[in-house]
DNA sequence: CAGTGGTCTAGACCACATT
DNA sequence: ATGTGGTCTAGACCACTGT
């Protein structure tokens, strides 16, 4: 039974890729919701009406772009900021001779404010749009380290206190995952050396002027939805930032 | 026909990652040069005696990895620094408003060194080890903005001069490929933010202690082999460092 | 036209996890 | 024992490229 005895229309469009675009319907609808087991490969089969190695290959791409997991012998999972060995896919900070650590997070500043056109822009909200802003000062090994600077859509997380910010014990995205229904898939970043503030200084220990990494973070869900923009500045001293350039294109990503 | 009844050994080891290997061997030999076509991948079925899917199984990583290039109904090419689309997957370095170019590069010192110990840790070599060490300066729309400091084994490079680097018509990693046959597959950055030396702030343009950002990149080969070692000095006042960072581990590269 | 890669199917069997 | 994902096969047909 060939294909196109069933379509007809969508002729130019595989049907792994129909498949996908399903199953990420599903996702974002929070049919399935983060760290549960999807349906298997065979009853996706039956309900799509197609066969299970076109369901595969819908997966495998899902499980690339880090949106699946796949455990063998158990089922097909919706990735969860839950998992802690995810933590340092989005953390890029460590120290100079390699180490890793889980920062320390204290909240210095909780606010509201409006989006002004470059902020609205990269959050693809309207201008003025209403945000929260707050931030955060991260040590490691004690020492004051990064100071995260970080604007979201107050329409996407209402609610949201500088409480809840304050008493999480999980990482911020998943309080955005588990609190809000917003998952962070994937983010893209943009890095400057500039000069510390005064109040960046004063929170880091190191003198006004001091070069600092400044990294313009914009997180992306579904369907590249922006849903946060933090700035990082952060004290290379004794610390670096690690990045393993994609290469060519996206990975499967960008052909959705 | 069974897998095992052909095998035996390897029982743990999938028959697509041993053609995988096997393609890759073949590749570093040099059995096929970058921008050439391999066989068909029914040819190689039959060379390796394994289906058309178990080759095309191997092939998928292959090209996810940046080796191999698919073109419908022209065959499978080896992948090239030819290609000039391929240039900014290893160029980082865009205007702030996005805005990408490619850089006019001038050479400003071309030497011999030995290699110190941080330096022969990094390109994997014997400590003492002689190298050929060489400056660029990169201008984007006639302004210097970067300096590349760049380190590589005389032992890869054999005959490398000044002039070849000056004389040059296409990229450092073509020249790489055609001239020494040393392919660059991928690279590993690490960023710092860090004050200008006056030797760079004059070649920059700058004060000295102007914040420059710093990467530091090791360019790799087959196997993950060291080739290049490279430090550049970026003044990000009106440009800025790409990065989209890739999640959990490697996709499909770490499973070699 | 012949040859290439791209999609899809159907089914067998393996490896692993849970009951 | 059952159900899951993982591997492998064999073959059909589509889409594209070059002759």
């Amino acid at each position: 039974m060939g294909r196109h005895a069933v379509i007809g229309l969508a002729l130019r469009n595989p049907l792994y890729k129909e498949v996908k675009r399903k199953i990420t319907e599903s996702l974002r609808r929070g049919e399935w919701r983060p760290s549960e087991a999807i349906p298997s490969e065979k009853k996706l089969g039956e309900r799509f009406g197609v066969s299970i190695g076109t369901v595969r290959k819908a997966i495998d791409q899902l499980t690339a772009e880090n949106i699946l997991i796949r455990h063998q012998g158990r089922g097909t999972f919706v990735a969860s900021h839950g998992e802690s060995r995810y933590f340092f896919s989005f953390f890029h900070i460590a120290r100079q001779d390699g180490y890793r650590e889980y920062p320390g997070v204290e909240l210095v500043d909780f606010a509201r404010c409006t989006a002004d056109p470059a902020i609205a822009d990269a959050l693809r909200v309207e201008e003025g749009a209403r945000l929260f802003r707050f931030t955060n000062l991260l040590r490691l090994e004690g020492s004051a380290v990064i100071v995260d600077d970080i604007m979201v859509p107050v329409s996407m997380f209402p609610g949201l206190t500088g409480r809840m910010l304050r008493e999480r014990s999980s990482t911020i995205y998943r309080l955005y995952e588990e609190g809000f229904g917003v998952s962070v898939l994937r983010t893209v970043e943009r890095l400057r050396a500039v000069r510390a503030s005064k109040s960046h200084a004063a929170l880091l220990g190191v003198k006004a002027g001091h070069p600092l990494l400044l990294i313009i973070r914009v997180a992306l869900s579904f369907r590249d939805q922006p849903v946060e923009l933090r700035y990082s500045y952060v004290n290379t001293e004794a610390h670096e930032y690690n990045a393993e350039p994609t290469i060519g294109g996206e990975p499967g990503l960008s052909e959705a």
